[in-house]
Order: C-alpha cells, then structure tokens, then sequence
DNA sequence: ACATGCATGTTACTTGCGGTAACCGCAGTC
DNA sequence: GACTGCGGTTACCGCAAGTAACATGCATGT
C-alpha cells in the first residue's frame, strides 16, 4: 500500500466530493431546501446512487452543505465579533453582518434553518437538537466571546451561555421577521436591535396608566 | 332547506372534525411532527380520505391542529403579558410561562416550531413565511402590546414591532436550547434573560484588556 | 500477460407517503 | 320503490428516499 497512491486516491475522491456539494449547492439555490436527490444528483451529471455512496443519506449531504455555509458565515461574524472597536460598536457591526448575509443569499439562509428535517431517520423524539445547527453554533460562539470579554460576576459562564443563544435568538427571530415584511432598511433595524440589548425597553417610560391596572 | 337541518349537519360536522382533530393530536404528541396521515386515519379509527375530505391536505390539518395550541399559548401569554404588576414581573412571568409549556409538552412545542414543511406545494421559494406561524403571532402580539404600554418617542410602532418579533425570538431560541441541554433551572434561565432584557450587557464591565485591541 | 481487487458508475427495484378516483351502502325523501 | 346526498372504503397514481446487483476501467501482485 503506497501512500502516495492513497493519498492520491483520497484526493481524488475528496475533489470528486467537493465537486457534488457544488453542484448540490448549486441545486438547492434553485429548488430551496427541498430539493430531491435525483435533481441533485442530475445537476452533478451522475446518478442517485454515487451521491449515497459519498453521504450517506440525504441528511450527510445536506449536513456536509450546511457546514460550508455556517463555518463561513461564521467567520465573518468572528471577524465582527473581534474587531478592535467600542461594545456597541462590535455589536451592531455583528448584527448588521448577519442581517446582510441573509439578506444577500436569503435561500441559502432558509436551507441552514431549516434542514430539511424527517428524513425519516427520527423515529423516538428527541427532544434535543431542534432548532439548526447554525443557530446552536452561532449561540455558542456568541457566548464564548462574551464570556471571555465580559466581567459578569458570579455564574458568568452559565449566564453568558444564555445571554449567547438568546441574543442570536433574537437577530434570528428579527431578521426572520425583517426579511419576509422588510418594515425598515437594515441600519434601521440593526439600531433599534442594539437599543434593545442596550436596556431602553427598561428605560422606556409607562404610556398613560402606568403597569398596575 | 330547513336551516335547523343546515345547523344540525354543521353541527356534526364539526364535532367529527374535533374528533379528528384529537385523533390527529394523540399520534402527533406520540409520533412527532412526521405522523403519517395513514397513522391519524388509523388512530381516528377511520381511512385517509375522510381526513383530506375534512382539511383538505396535510397541510390544512396541520394548520387546524397548530392553531389550537397556539391559540391556547397565546392565551396563556396573555394573561401572564397584562397581569397588574410591575414592567418586570410582567416580563419574567412571560417568559416563564412559556418556557413552563415547551417544558410540559415538548412534542407539542416541536410540533408547533416545525410543522413539517414541504407538503409538495412549496415550489417557488417564497421568502416570506420562514418561521412557524405560532413566533410571527407571538411576535405580533408582544409588539402590540409593548406599543400600547411603553412611551417609546417617536417611531415607535415600528420599534415596537421589532422590539417583538426580538425578544420572542431570544425567548425561543434560548428556551430551545435550554429544553436539550437544562444547564440551569426554569427559573435562573428566566432571571438571566430578564437580566439581559434590562440592559445588564450594557452596564457589564470590561474583562482585562478592554474593548479596544 | 493475466487474474485480482477496488473504486466508479449504471439500471432497476423496493418501500413508504401524500393525494385522488371510483365505487359502496345507508339514511331520508318524493 | 327509484333518487339523492353523505360517510365510508378499496385500490390506485406519482414521486422521492434508499438499495441491490450488475458493469467497467485502472492499477497492482505474481
């Protein structure tokens, strides 16, 4: 068994692979999140049964796309993330980042939320792993940087973890929102977001009447 | 045409589509979202036409069945969101009760945060209409109320609504992870997210090193 | 030179689901 | 007693995931 020859063959295969997830990338641009093998596979110029050979099943090819996707949006919003500036500075250009990204290639964004779930694998229901990948990562991510950054006392590492999802949560939802209706340009809303997370919703006064009654 | 007749038929009617529908609950609570429409015919005690007879596709049921439970949170939130207490306890008592119902009835809640997209009728991809209905309407409904309490100054409808679609996305996002992993109790996770909402990440201090470099 | 092995590719199939067409039987009605 | 409307069924179509079995080319071991 000569090395050489079994890297070259694992070369080979590895551009073969990277070749299919083009074309099934290329697919699902087209098609959204619901695109079948057999497009997929025609796209490639092959047929079903190779596309299984390398993935899997349907969940392996669409879990090896997603990740492209998330590991590079996620370098952007580490780049945002860690630039040498002011909090809400870093803050806003996080979310503004994330906001123009799904706004750029908003099917690719719909494909990484929702992963075409089924597949027909999950039997028992399991109550974890619900929402995408994505969203746990970015909710990770988010917390370490903040966990890091931040002086938050006691408990900071638990806090920071919920502070992590519950601010991506919230782009998510938002951006979600702010896609399908587009109420306000994106600067709009990325400052009304930054307002919140700065506490102006405690800092806002009652209307007329006041909380009690 | 006897209208008591007409009532009399409705009536019938409609009480064998909330049998249905029951049906259709009890093997969604046991089979998750992907229960087949030949396992809910089965479990009704009767055979898939009469279902589609009844709500027309999968989707039609899906959407009667949501709709129930939604509506039922929305009460639950409701009633938390106007209780005659301070902004705070108003807001962290939100959060616990939904987070109390995901906690109760996890395959509802799934059910509800997923309704099995696809159903064959999504061909072109239409940007709008991401998230499950059950968030939009949850957004909404926080929005109007955040307008109607809070004295926001100007533009404050539309910071309202995004103030809404964002903190029931933190909501969601932060209690979808927490339902996987319990890394704390029902009530540190509300207190934590309160925390958040009250500006506590503007106000923490610096690690070592500060913000800028 | 030849058989061997292995990766690559194909056709053709099975299974399972959403959805539908056509038929069945039983009320009540004229 | 034939006619009609409604609750119900069987049997089917189309389509997508996934698989089995077969074909082919290319490097190697002897």
């Amino acid at each position: 068994m000569d090395t050489t020859q079994r890297t070259e063959q694992q070369r080979s295969a590895d551009r073969r692979r990277r070749e299919l997830l083009e074309a099934a990338d290329r697919v699902v641009l087209r098609d959204g999140p619901q695109a079948s093998m057999n497009a997929i596979a025609a796209e490639a110029g092959i047929t079903k049964p190779i596309l299984y050979r390398h993935f899997g099943d349907k969940g392996g090819l669409y879990a090896a796309l997603a990740k492209r996707h998330t590991d590079a949006l996620l370098d952007s919003l580490r780049a945002a993330l860690d630039a040498p500036a002011e909090r809400r500075e870093r803050v806003e250009s996080t979310l503004d980042t994330y906001l123009a990204a799904i706004e750029a290639r908003p099917q690719v964004y719909r494909f990484l939320m929702h992963p075409a779930e089924g597949s027909s694998g999950d039997q028992e229901f399991d109550v974890g792993k619900h929402s995408a990948p994505l969203l746990r990562r970015m909710g990770e991510e988010l917390a370490q940087v903040i966990e890091e950054r931040l002086d938050l006392g006691p408990g900071s590492q638990q806090l920071a973890r919920v502070w992590g999802h519950g601010i991506v949560g919230m782009m998510h939802a938002a951006g979600d929102w702010w896609l399908g209706e587009r109420p306000c340009s994106r600067a709009e809303l990325v400052r009304s977001l930054a307002d919140l997370l700065w506490g102006r919703l405690a800092a806002a006064g009652d209307r007329i009447g006041g909380p009690g009654f």
